[in-house]
DNA sequence: CAGTCATATGCGCAGGTGCGCATAGGTGCG
DNA sequence: CGCACCTATGCGCACCTGCGCATATGACTG
């Protein structure tokens, strides 16, 4: 096994391009369908500028492709596997939660997890 | 949908904990089964304050455990699923070199992508 | 080609991250 | 107890990120 390191490495890449809530919300909308900066924008109620870098970011890092429909830009998944590998983390979110809806709170970052516990009861896997 | 901002938030804790090569190369080691922390410093080449510290975020964010044996703290991961979802991640790693390998350069990241393509090959899905 | 719409880019700042380093805490042993 | 071992924590620094803002680029329209 000779460049592990570089696996991770880019593995991290990826990883730290969806581990942000902003772009989390982009890859949910853009699974239900391709879709243009602005709608993007409109739909997320943050500004154009701010859609459009993580969207350059997400593009560079390859978890999303662009295509040009007149002035617009049409971007979507470039890999449906993508939601799946989500989907996974979202499970052992929920699976985390409710273990942790029974017993005391032990971190911070628990406190968190069980404020959120109520909205996640609602939507389960999207 | 109430609070969805609350669950791209979780779900972004924990991609960010996992957003890191170190702590990826943990994730995978602790995947072999449980480990103490030093023989995770010594495996990894790194300093064992180090390693507790990406410990102790992984610890914060519910993807590892840790359990006293004596003197030595052992981890372990939380959830099997953590690796599923790495494994899915990876493999869109894989499908996306591929299809750059074919093609022309065109961004930073896939030039690095590039450089590690051929140490991809010789483990595929690990 | 001037204007307008859609998108991208550059800049600056506040806040966060990863690491080395020193050191504190906790556990077993003589 | 004192000591050696394993692990955890605090601190400081260099670096990166996300955002707002202004503005540049590109594209269709008359």
């Amino acid at each position: 096994m000779p460049a592990m390191d570089e696996v991770y490495r880019l593995q991290a890449e990826v990883l730290k391009t969806l581990a942000n809530p902003r772009r989390l919300e982009i890859v949910h909308l853009l699974a239900e369908g391709p879709r243009e900066v602005g709608r993007l924008a409109e739909e997320m109620g943050i500004t154009q500028p701010n859609v459009s870098q993580h969207l350059a970011l997400m593009r560079a890092a390859g978890v999303v492709e662009a295509e040009r429909d007149g002035r617009e830009v049409r971007y979507r998944l470039s890999d449906p596997d993508i939601i799946c590998a989500c989907e996974t983390m979202r499970g052992v979110l929920l699976r985390r939660i409710s273990r942790i809806a029974a017993a005391a709170t032990q971190t911070p970052a628990e406190v968190v997890a069980r404020r959120a516990s109520a909205s996640l009861a609602n939507q389960s896997a999207s």
